[in-house]
DNA sequence: GGCGGGTGTGTGATCCGATC
DNA sequence: GATCGGATCACACACCCGCC
């Protein structure tokens, strides 16, 4: 296969630098690039990608800048770095590039045919340069200054010091999205340069899909767990163990692999690739194609058993998912709990029990703890066996338990009671609930947070305590009860109260903590899903129990054996409900559009409409690249108040790209563009959101203010029109529908699994809103009883 | 919540040449 | 020789985002 020679390479570079305009760019790029595909094979397709877009590959990172490269230089020249130094502004790729291979040009023998360089060579010479030490890079660079030309040397020292993409003026953005379409998203999912050049197009409407998996949907109230999973999972009904790693769908096709996360993410170069090849041989020869549900979990050879989630190894360290590499004895484990699609068929539709069928029957050929296995479960029908399975799952130490209706079907990204799914965890269970003593409230970034102590000793005389969870507000109580437990507290002392111990010797900087009065302690019972190395699992403040005085709360000692009882809990019966805790109410309606419009704050911008002007960023989608957190939420206040639509990244959650991006960093356009990693947009400086602010209007922006121009959207574009005409109707219906998709979007992401019921009423759809925050640190100063 | 991990920012140490 | 400023680098820290 006859490599693409360097020289060949580096005129269509030269092509598409002196192309200004970015659509003459891309028809070159394209051209060549489908030509060197055509001809020259994919190998020196993706070579060539990896040149051009190098500040995105780590294979190419060397580490060198103006004063690195005059080092280099000078060794090259026999000369003293200052012989070969730049004596002008160093910002300039194409300058340096330029100034340096002038530099070295009078060395270089004469072309000789014979030694030109393919671009492979070129390539691995760079990739030579990362690898060796800093000091044998000139002795590299030196046999290549021999082997090119003045205009290829010029591209070498491009790439080595990593911008060529500046020098081209066409960004890795572009260049990744004229080459393959959704480049771009792979490289935001993946962050992996081999897969975002993958070229093989493979898959259907399931294959090679980032879908998300079914969900488990909870009991809504303890005490009635059985008739509600009676209700959804029918008579006879599958059991499983829950287990605690990532859930994961991974995708099979041929020899690759793909990983998926709960949320649709692609996490397969996230997670040691490792996994993908050792199991790759338990497959049965049968299997071309397929699509497994499963969990990840980290498994312990030695121990011969699963590591749980933030489960301490043997050495002390917790290991990431996504980093299982040094410690030798943990490695990651699949099991795989459901089959939907196999070679080319795919088998949603068909009731959970025949999946189950054909992933015993159809998939594995043999099965290792360590690598791959089927998750084990069994029949039942009656309340007694779940029971049983629980109880018998909790002492072994598991997560939980998972019922299953026989003939579900798999509904994609679906979390409903009707599914016939359950998790049934600890927090079921009455037996683990805790009454801990509210002493102190800490004013967090998030909002406030209630501290929970434990009584110290049993003995009534000793009314010490200590500080052992720090629950937020928002978990639990309804903005009702935070609005009494806050007026309950009153003032709040600085200091702790002499009877009151914390654990930590000094909190938090950020963290602002006012103590409760002793005399208005209150006890809140605590709902979790366990403990894990001395800290509670999804606790959330389950009720007020005001018929307890501070003294009945739980001992320490009950804390620190928390594990046991864990162990030991139990699902409780209907007839166990105690008389202060009423029935659950049902779930709230979801919000209507109508009360979306009314609260969202996207739809706050009718209050500063001007005249009849609308918002010109009304509906607009904007990225706002996260700097500090207090200017970065200032800007997002703003613009949302404009009726924008903030994101954290250039690409919305469906997919599509934002329309403008604020930065809030201006080290000039090279840096702006390169950190960004957004090379279809327009980028203004923040200071023009704090200008529209003041203006109450949205100003045009200046040109300092403009960091790069380069998306479609123009200040001529935001502009609305004199005459336009107050948009509340037409803008409410069509916007209102964009917020209610936002927010039920938004409320998929949370999975907190101990969601609090009852009395509470439900828990504020995304827990807090800002002001809550205000109204204490406001309530605070009032006395001046709290200051920093 | 709570953890691991990635990224951006601010800061201080250090080097080095330019300048007085 | 003292001092200054620019460049570079290491480090701590805060923040963000993924998972549970």
């Amino acid at each position: 296969m006859p490599y693409l020679m360097f020289y060949e390479f580096v005129n269509t570079l030269e092509e598409i630098k002196r192309n200004e305009r970015l659509d003459l760019k891309k028809i070159v790029f394209k051209r060549e690039f489908g030509k060197w595909k055509e001809k020259n094979g994919e190998d020196d397709a993706i070579t060539a990608l990896k040149f051009m877009a190098c500040s995105r590959n780590e294979e190419v990172k060397l580490g060198i800048g103006t004063e690195k490269i005059s080092h280099v230089a000078a060794r090259v020249m026999k000369t003293t770095p200052d012989q070969v130094r730049m004596k002008f502004g160093t910002s300039d790729s194409d300058k340096i590039s330029t100034h340096f291979a002038k530099l070295l040009q009078p060395i270089r023998s004469k072309n000789d045919p014979s030694e030109q360089l393919t671009l492979k060579e070129a390539y691995d010479a760079i990739v030579e340069m990362k690898n060796i030490p800093y000091e044998k890079i000139s002795t590299v660079l030196s046999k290549l200054v021999k082997q090119c030309s003045e205009k290829e040397l010029k591209w070498i020292i491009a790439i080595m010091i990593r911008d060529v993409e500046g020098v081209m003026k066409f960004s890795a953005s572009n260049i990744i999205s004229f080459a393959k379409e959704d480049g771009n998203q792979t490289w935001i999912n993946t962050r992996d340069l081999n897969q975002m050049f993958e070229m093989v197009e493979i898959g259907d409407d399931h294959l090679w899909q980032n879908f998300k998996p079914m969900l488990l949907s909870r009991p809504k109230d303890r005490y009635k767990w059985w008739s509600e999973v009676e209700k959804h999972c029918g008579k006879d009904f599958l059991m499983e163990l829950k287990y605690d790693g990532e859930h994961v769908i991974m995708h099979k096709a041929g020899e690759r692999f793909k990983w998926i996360t709960r949320n649709g993410m692609d996490f397969s170069a996230n997670y040691n690739m490792n996994i993908s090849t050792r199991i790759r041989d338990f497959f049965k020869q049968t299997v071309d194609s397929c699509i497994l549900d499963c969990e990840l979990v980290k498994y312990s050879i030695k121990n011969k058993k699963i590591i749980r989630h933030q489960e301490k190894n043997d050495d002390g360290s917790t290991q990431s998912f996504r980093k299982i590499t040094g410690n030798q004895d943990v490695v990651l484990a699949v099991i795989v709990f459901d089959v939907v699609y196999l070679n080319g068929e795919p088998l949603f539709e068909k009731p959970l029990v025949e999946r189950k069928e054909i992933l015993t029957r159809k998939i594995l050929e043999r099965q290792a703890d360590d690598a791959i296995r089927i998750a084990t479960w069994k029949t039942a029908s009656t309340k007694h066996e779940v029971k049983d399975y629980f109880h018998k799952a909790m002492q072994d130490d598991e997560e939980g338990i998972v019922v299953k209706r026989r003939d579900s079907l798999y509904l994609k990204g679906s979390r409903d009671s009707r599914n016939g799914l359950y998790k049934l965890k600890p927090s079921l269970s009455p037996d683990v609930d805790l009454d801990l003593v509210a002493v102190g409230i800490c004013q967090k970034k998030e909002g406030p947070s209630v501290m929970l102590a434990a009584k110290n000793k049993e003995d009534p005389t000793d009314v010490n305590f200590t500080v052992v969870k720090g629950i937020p507000l928002h978990m639990g109580l309804s903005r009702m009860l935070r609005d009494k437990f806050k007026q309950h507290c009153g003032k709040l002392l600085t200091k702790s109260p002499p009877n009151l111990f914390l654990r930590k010797a000094s909190p938090s900087k950020t963290m602002k903590i006012g103590f409760i009065d002793p005399e208005k302690w209150v006890v809140f019972q605590i709902r979790t899903n366990g403990i894990n190395e001395g800290k509670l699992v999804n606790a959330v403040l389950y009720k007020w129990r005001d018929d307890k005085e501070a003294v009945e709360a739980d001992l320490l000692a009950v804390y620190r054996n928390y594990a046991k009882k864990i162990r030991s809990c139990k699902l409780p019966e209907e007839d166990d409900r105690p008389y202060w805790d009423k029935p659950a109410r049902a779930k709230r309606e979801a919000l209507s559009k109508r009360s979306i419009a009314e609260n969202h704050s996207c739809i706050e911008v009718k209050k500063i409409r001007l005249g009849s002007m609308a918002s010109p960023i009304y509906g607009r989608k904007i990225y706002v690249r996260h700097g500090g957190g207090e200017m970065r939420n200032k800007l997002v206040d703003i613009l949302s108040k404009f009726g924008a639509l903030v994101f954290a990244e250039p690409t919305t959650n469906d997919g599509s790209r934002v329309d403008l991006m604020i930065s809030t960093v201006n080290s000039g356009k090279a840096f702006a563009a390169e950190k960004a990693k957004v090379s279809d947009l327009t980028i203004l400086h923040h200071p023009w959101v704090e200008r529209c602010h003041k203006a109450q209007t949205i100003v045009q922006w200046d040109e300092e203010e403009e960091l790069l121009q380069q998306g479609d959207l123009k200040w001529t574009d935001l502009k609305v029109p004199e005459d336009a005409t107050c948009a509340s109707t037409k803008g409410d219906t069509g916007q209102s529908t964009q917020n209610d998709q936002d927010m039920e979007e938004a409320e998929e992401d949370v999975e907190d699994d101990v969601v609090p019921e009852s009395d509470h009423e439900s828990v504020d759809e995304k827990g807090r809103d800002s002001d809550d925050e205000f109204d204490i640190i406001e309530h605070w100063n009032e006395d001046g009883t709290y200051e920093e």
